[in-house]
DNA sequence: GCTTACCTTTACGTTAACGTAAAGCAACCC
DNA sequence: GGGTTGCTTTACGTTAACGTAAAGGTAAGC
């Protein structure tokens, strides 16, 4: 048998809560099974999930998030569906390219400001 | 004389409202001169909002922004505000450190939903 | 049979980051 | 002097992403 999950062990294992699993699902980005009335989940939904906090680390929107997730399995497309795919997936390779660039700056950033901070401490001796 | 911008020079320049400027300053990120009534901005407001524009850009807060505008002269501080500031120095580090690893893993993503798109199209004709 | 621990739905509340509209001053153009 | 342009302040509106009750269902343990 494949694995499942409640939503509190969801919870627990990536840190949020559960009404933000259930806001997901409500935004459609999940569709657990049910088990009766209980939400049952699958390893699908936890990489799912994976997906959304780490596009949420980078400043994603949900919406965004969305997008990525229905990048995850293009398989039901049709051909415009899937051009647009494509062009969606060049945009968010420019996102993330401009994204490392800021970074980037913005280490060298600390670094200087590491280096300002340590000499006014110095001072303070 | 040392450069200066109207509000509107630095919108355009920038590419946001002057709405979000006079924002920002409500927020205290940003204290323009004034002639007469008129904000008259040097190029060190300018550095800022750069700042704060390419924080965004990678997920920050305007709260996390500001922090790093502090960062930005520490000269003001005494000992304790210094060490604090390395703290969050430190911590900031880490947080663009995990922001690349997310970063590279969602670039390899793209890349296989590229393939999956392409041989899902290369299946239409 | 009562408590405790999870689960559910419904619904109103909250915060961040501006958007948008209203009303008005100052300078230049014709 | 009337209109346009660009600046100002004040203030209410909006959206995203949940938080936070309230009210109740179910199964386990004592």
């Amino acid at each position: 048998m494949t694995q499942t999950y409640s939503i509190s062990d969801l919870a627990r294992e990536l840190d949020i809560t559960t009404r933000a699993i259930r806001f997901y699902e409500e935004q459609n980005m999940l569709s657990p099974e049910r088990r009766g009335q209980e939400r049952v989940y699958s390893p699908r939904d936890k990489v799912i999930l994976k997906l959304i906090l780490r596009g949420k680390r980078i400043g994603f929107s949900l919406a965004e998030c969305r997008e990525l997730i229905e990048l995850y399995d293009p398989g039901h497309g049709n051909r415009k569906q899937l051009e647009t795919f494509l062009d969606k997936i060049t945009q968010r390779r420019a996102q993330l390219a401009q994204q490392l660039l800021d970074i980037e700056q913005m280490q060298i950033e600390l670094d200087t400001a590491e280096e300002r901070c340590r000499t006014a401490l110095e001072q303070t001796n």
